[in-house]
DNA sequence: GCGACAG
DNA sequence: ATCTTGTCGC
């Protein structure tokens, strides 16, 4: 049974999103190399704006040991519920579970998972990336374009550059600048991850191109599957 | 009441 | 998320 079984009712998930939150699991603090799971989810050419339930979308998952891809899955899959600010999790939890689940029948075991959610930037702070870490029982991170609610200043425009997001004045995570002149990623403490530890990791799986290598790997591998089905 | 608002 | 041409740079 899914640990997203039901979510896709949004009163059911905010109450589940403001159970997850008061939780405290240990903090998570990354050895000197780690196995990374991420997860992408690619919806159908063509449809824009928030969908709706029951959209097709092939979901990748990539494993990597440090920076160096170790394997990749693909699924399909169904979206739970149109896409709702708050409710990311009602879209697509179900789908990255399904698709890392299975990343996890491999003989590889992971030590943290990159998705593009946040985690404490949320209403109820409890995005997609910390429910989804509490579902798997590992520890993730978030990585966005942009913050939800949190708010911080530019930061430096140097590899490594970072300012805090703050939301309601806890820091949630941080503007982080991974390549000099491009703009910054938004990285969010999620399951078992604060914003110092969610960043330096992030930073560290980072090389030839502004989204790091796992979520870059988990990506390729969503979009080439789409385009294969599309033939 | 109106707009903002992860993907 | 997805839609999009050319263009600057290595």
């Amino acid at each position: 049974m899914s640990g997203f079984a039901g979510m896709q009712d949004l009163e059911t998930l905010a109450r589940e999103q403001v159970r997850l939150a008061a939780l405290t699991p240990d903090a998570w603090r990354p050895g000197a190399h780690i196995v990374v799971g991420a997860a992408f989810v690619a919806f159908a050419r063509g449809e824009q704006g928030p969908g709706r339930a029951g959209d097709h979308a092939v979901i990748g998952a990539a494993a990597t040991r440090d920076t160096t891809p170790l394997n990749s899955v693909v699924v399909d899959g169904r979206a739970g519920a149109r896409y709702k600010p708050g409710y990311l999790a009602a879209r697509e939890g179900a789908m990255l579970e399904t698709a890392l689940r299975a990343l996890m029948d491999e003989p590889v075991e992971l030590d943290v998972v990159l998705v593009d959610a946040t985690g404490r930037d949320h209403p109820r702070r409890a995005g997609l990336a910390l429910h989804i870490g509490a579902v798997l029982d590992l520890p993730t991170i978030g990585v966005t374009h942009r913050p939800l609610l949190a708010t911080g200043p530019e930061p430096p425009d140097e590899i490594g550059g970072f300012s805090e997001l703050v939301l309601d004045g806890e820091v949630v995570g941080r503007w982080l600048r991974v390549r000099q002149g491009v703009r910054p990623l938004a990285v969010h403490a999620a399951w078992r991850t604060d914003a110092a530890v969610a960043s330096e990791t992030v930073l560290g799986l980072t090389t030839v191109a502004r989204t790091p290598e796992p979520l870059r790997f988990a990506r390729m591998a969503a979009r080439e599957a789409r385009a294969q089905k599309a033939r």
